[in-house]
This record gives structure tokens, C-alpha cells and sequence, in this order.
DNA sequence: TTAGTTTGTGACTGAACGGTCAATTATATA
DNA sequence: TATATAATTGACCGTTCAGTCACAAACTAA
């Protein structure tokens, strides 16, 4: 009954939030989201009403796929460090090919919820999702399965420490440097 | 035998680097510059000789000043815990005023170190700085004096977990929410 | 075939961007 | 007081920004 899109909702989007998660807010222009998603301005316009919403949706996106995708990747370890050296190995994988964007949670909590109400509210509860996971990622090992108020804090250890070595990725710092970071924490899990 | 300045430079930079440090690289205008210095456009040209000039300025401005001096701080304890207790305490300070400015080298990394090389290599020689502050810092007690090899790590996910609070810090979360991650890591020093 | 509906295209807007220029102002020295 | 020097000012440059508009294209259902 309609003209139909020349790419899919989804695509679309994956592609802006590709753009948005590598370069930012600021750093990504409307010329820039043209380019990616092989669509023009005002099919974008029609699709989304503002750049802030496509931010938006990117980072809900992001919530949505790419965060869960991880957490069920580490819920197949049968135990705690199994799981989180899964998580590490997946946060890490794309700095092996020199793939620099980190983690747009992070990126976004930095670059952008500052000055955009929804972009904190998502942050946020995105870091209490992430600890919360990786509490329950505890659970099944020694002594956190014991004792509750250990894997509480030492889910929030982990976690600050997750969100810290997503900073390193984006600096510029080796593969190596990174992961001897990483698999540091991994020995006091 | 010339016009004086209306303004000290170092208090120029250092209203400079306020507003890179809350806002970013893109998200900080000439415009902005302008009305936080107090100088015109042609002065900072004059000074800086770009915009890339001036934030390069402002980041080193922060590894020689702000970082050092939260370094000093902390070397007062006499414990490594009272010493990270101490930092700890003075980079969430700002947050129980309504300041959420993080870290400036954190916020650089994720904003602008991706796209400028130089940024890049300030942020990285910053955190190789940290963690071997936090190494000899860890080196007053036991059993970081006589285990080499565990305070070096230690260091490592200490600074971690450091930059973790920092990007917690500009989320939007509470002082009371983000203190209690930083509790938690404390407590496993 | 045609009417109706949605998508895509490209020109366009005013504002803001980073950056430059010539002219002006304020000082120290001679 | 005149002059050399350096800092400030404000107008100005071309470009890019986010966002809008009218119109053409592509499809379905009648």
C-alpha cells in the first residue's frame, strides 16, 4: 500500500548507532548518519523527529542487544571466574582488530548524559542492570554463593573495574597492556 | 613595552580546561571559550593557535596539576588502604556538590583520544603514570612491600576500578551510590 | 488504471561553527 | 612626548550544523 523502505528499521538504526558509539554525540553529524545508513535526511527525520532521538534509540539498542548478548555469552561459564574471563575476552576481542569504540554505555555516560536527561536515566540503569548481573554471575561460586553481602560489593568492584578497562580500550593503549589489566582483575575474581 | 593581558594566561587556561573538562571537545564552542576567558577570539588564537592547541593545553594542564596534586594528597597516609582512601575520597568529592565533571583524563579518553593523536598519547603516559603511582603507593604496606608481582597487579585493577568510579561519577548516579562502589573497592585493599 | 499512502530526493533555511583580518588600545621604553 | 610592541576588539570569511519543505518515486488495494 506504501513505497517500501530501501532498508530495513533495524539496519538503520545498527548503522546509526555504529556512528554515534565510534565518534559521539557531537562527534557525529546528520551528514555523517546519511552516509551510514545509506538514507537521506529526511527519511531519517521521518523515522526518528531529532538527532537526540536517534541517539536515543541507538543507546536503547545498545541496552537491548549488545549488553544482553554479553551477559548470556558469560552465563555459560559454570563458574565465577569462568564467567567473567568470558566477558573480558568478549569486551576485549574487538581491540584485537583495532576496533576502538569500547563500550557505548560508557561512551555515552561520558560524552553525553551529562547534558541529556535520557541518556543519564538509560546510563544509569544500565549500571545497575551490569551490576546487578554480575552479582547473580557470582552467585554460583565460592564464597559469594555464601555469602550475599561479599558478592554484593564485589560485584560493584567488578563492575567499576569493567567500566575502567573499557576506558583503557578507547585510549589508544595496546592489546596487551589492556588485557594484563584485565586478567589482573580476572585473579581477584 | 606592550599592552598588559586582562588576563593571567594560567588563569586563562585553567577556564579553559574548566569548560573542555565539563563539556568536551565538541561540545565546547569558540563561543563558549570565549565567554569563560573573558578574552576575545583573537587573543586565544593569539595564545593557542587553535582550538585542538587549546585542549591539548588544558589535558596537560590536568596531568601536571590535578593529578599530581590528588597524587601528593593521598601520599600523605601511611597505610596503602588510608591512602586510597584518602584519593578516593577527593575524587568524589566534588560529586557531593552537584559536580560532575569526573575525571578530565577519563572523559579525553573517550571523547577525543579516538580522533587526535596527541590526546591519545596524553591519556595513555596518564594512566601508565597512575597505576605506577598507585604501585608505590600500595608499596607502604603489607603485603604489597614484599610481593612484587601482586602490587604490581594490584595497581593495575585499582586504577581500574578508578577510572570505573570516574565514569560512574558522570553518569548521573547519586554520591551515595557511587561511594558505596568506591567502599567496596577500598575494601579489597 | 487509478487513487491513496508512504518513502526517498534535493534544494533550502537560519544559526552556529572554527578561524582570519585590519584596526584600535594600552603599555614600556627611548 | 613619540615610538615600538603586544593585546584586544569586532567585523567578517567560508563551511558545516541541525532541521524543513515541496515534490518525485514506488508500492498496494480498489
Amino acid at each position: 500500500m506504501a513505497r517500501p523502505r530501501k532498508s530495513a528499521p533495524e539496519t538503520v538504526l545498527k548503522a546509526i548507532q555504529t556512528a554515534f558509539w565510534k565518534n559521539g554525540f557531537h562527534g557525529t553529524s546528520m551528514q555523517d548518519l546519511e552516509a551510514v545508513s545509506g538514507l537521506g535526511k529526511q527519511s531519517l527525520y521521518r523515522s526518528f523527529g531529532n538527532k537526540e532521538a536517534m541517539y536515543a534509540k541507538a543507546l536503547a539498542l545498545y541496552g537491548e542487544d549488545d549488553v544482553s548478548n554479553m551477559f548470556d555469552a558469560m552465563s555459560k561459564g559454570d563458574t565465577a571466574h569462568k564467567r567473567f574471563e568470558i566477558l573480558f575476552r568478549d569486551a576485549l576481542a574487538p581491540l584485537k582488530d583495532g576496533d576502538r569504540s569500547g563500550c557505548f554505555m560508557c561512551n555515552a555516560s561520558l560524552d553525553h548524559a551529562h547534558q541529556n536527561q535520557d541518556t543519564s536515566t538509560a546510563v544509569m540503569a544500565g549500571i545497575e542492570t551490569t551490576i546487578s548481573v554480575f552479582s547473580d554471575a557470582l552467585a554460583v561460586s565460592a564464597p559469594y554463593n555464601t555469602d550475599l553481602d561479599l558478592r554484593e560489593k564485589q560485584a560493584r568492584v567488578i563492575a567499576v573495574a569493567y567500566f575502567g578497562l573499557r576506558v583503557l580500550v578507547r585510549s589508544g593503549l595496546s592489546f596487551e597492556d589492556v588485557d594484563q589489566a584485565a586478567k589482573a582483575v580476572l585473579e581477584t575474581i
